[in-house]
RNA sequence: GGCCCUAUCGUCUAACGGUUAGGACAGCGGGUUUUCAAUCCGUCAAUCUGGGUUCGAUUCCCAGUAGGGUCACCA
């Protein structure tokens, strides 16, 4: 049932033995972004022969993980629904003397013996192009008469695989490097049962800070902690994208859209890169700024614990995080506790470097008897910072007025500016606290 | 070890064989009407080594070195 147009499919064909991590997901990021380039098809395939190890949880979190990046397939389907068919081309190649089944005895030591199938290699050399490395030639004799199948109801990937491609009409096989020694088996089989050979790519592998390939043991995340984190999937999306890609110009933030648009395999790395967590978070502020007004605003809410779901905060807030999950540390850091308590102040830390207390006293004195003087309604940010520096700019150092008032309302040495902070306190409650500091 | 692949700032990368080797992240320095943050500006920083080819190599070829991948009855 191959496909008679020449419409490109590709796929991300993942087993479900583990949560996946960003190296994983980028093959299947560049198979999406590939297939919706050139307008094809774009299927998931879990690859589940192995049935010990292959578990519907992580099933579930491939899926999870791709609808949250909006990584749309097109078609879906399990390799194990798939096992008549295998059963049916294993036996037509045992009959054609293309494999043969193999008495031995089974590798667990127990002793049994087992019917496995092996498949006769013509032992050749095999030569493939491949859209990221060029032509590449393999030598198949080392790989000796390989096993395809535990017996006709359990196929092997290498086997499964090649079947599984080309009844779905896979026209690109877009996957990592660490599938490249893999290819020369695969069209072996292929030319064995007569399937057409396929169009590769070979992705370089995503290496973690310490140069090895990134993995789940070396603290590599799952794609659904990045959610968890706060980051927005498109700047997952733009960020992972990223890493072995280029568009070639200097435009790095990109939509799912424009990354569509701009895709393409011949300007993918050729060799493995070292993904780094800090650039991740500059993307996604990048994308964050991407976003509306209200949108932001709804985020930073949702994350700000309830007592504390004030929207005047979300200025200071924004300016201050790279991703929602920077918005929950900060509160529980107390970061922001003194705009619903007032702070204990220590009146010591009120003196900006060597002013005399006295001056600070009056300072503040001043500054209570202006901010009265404002109606409650005019006490705006703006209003305040003219009072404020009015006062300032007159004094010998602007710190022994600008100082004292943020720590006063704050508590701390190092805060948002006074001015800010005092428009959200409002004025009973900023005129209080400097009262206290008196 | 065999086989396959790769090699530009710390990291991700750009550069029809001719550029002061460019950008971004991080770092550092400074401006932005006090601090943190944000923002702006500036700055540090690279062609793995050795041979070729060429008037001229980051770029092409070879070797070395280094790194990655793979050598399952896993995928």
């Amino acid at each position: 049932m191959a496909e008679e147009s020449n419409k490109i499919v590709t796929r991300f064909a993942p087993s479900p033995t583990g949560l996946l991590h960003l190296g994983t997901y980028r093959t299947a990021i560049f198979s999406y972004l590939y297939a919706k380039k050139n307008g094809g098809t774009f299927v998931l395939r879990i690859e589940d022969t192995d049935k010990e190890r292959s578990k519907k949880e992580y099933e579930d979190n491939i899926i999870e993980s791709l609808n949250w990046m909006d990584l749309k397939y097109d078609k879906f389907y399990r390799q194990s629904e798939h096992v008549e068919e295998h059963k049916k081309h294993l036996e037509k190649m045992i009959t054609e003397g293309k494999a043969y089944i193999s008495k031995e005895e089974a590798k667990d030591g127990s002793g049994v013996i087992k019917e496995i199938v092996r498949f006769k290699n013509p032992n050749i050399d095999v030569t493939f192009n491949d859209d990221i490395k060029g032509s590449v030639t393999m030598n198949t004799t080392d790989l000796g008469d390989f096993v395809i199948a535990k017996n006709l109801n359990e196929p092997l990937y290498n086997f499964a695989v090649v079947v599984d491609d080309w009844n779905a009409g896979i026209t690109h096989v877009i996957r990592g490097e660490d599938h490249t020694s893999n290819t020369p088996r695969q069209i072996l089989i292929q030319r064995a049962i007569g399937a057409p050979t396929l169009s590769y790519a070979h992705i370089p592998l995503v290496l973690g800070g310490d140069k090895l390939k990134l993995s789940k043991r070396r603290g590599a995340l799952p794609i659904t902690e990045y959610r968890n984190q706060g980051f927005l999937p498109e700047a997952i999306l733009n960020g992972v994208a990223f890493v072995g890609w280029n568009p070639g110009t200097e435009k790095e933030i990109f939509t799912h859209d424009e990354l569509v648009e701009a895709f393409d395999l011949s300007r993918v790395q050729k060799s493995p890169a070292i993904f780094n967590e800090e650039k991740l978070n500059w993307f996604n502020k990048e994308h964050i700024k991407l976003l509306s007004k209200e949108e932001i605003e709804k985020n930073i809410l949702e994350w700000l614990p309830e007592n504390m779901q004030n929207a005047k905060l979300v200025p200071i807030i924004l300016e201050r995080i790279s991703k929602w999950g920077d918005v929950k540390d900060m509160a529980e850091r107390g970061e922001l506790d003194f705009f619903f308590n007032a702070p204990m102040i220590d009146k010591e830390k009120l003196i900006f470097k060597d002013t005399p207390k006295e001056k600070i006293k009056s300072n503040i004195e001043n500054i209570i008897k202006k901010f009265e003087e404002i109606a409650e309604n005019d006490f705006t940010e703006e209003n305040i910072k003219s009072v404020l520096m009015e006062l300032a700019n007159v004094a010998e150092k602007r710190g022994e007025v600008l100082h004292p008032v943020r720590y006063a309302l704050s508590g701390l040495d190092k805060s948002p500016d006074p001015f800010i902070i005092a428009s959200i306190l409002g004025k009973n409650e900023t005129i209080s606290r400097l009262q206290k500091a008196l």
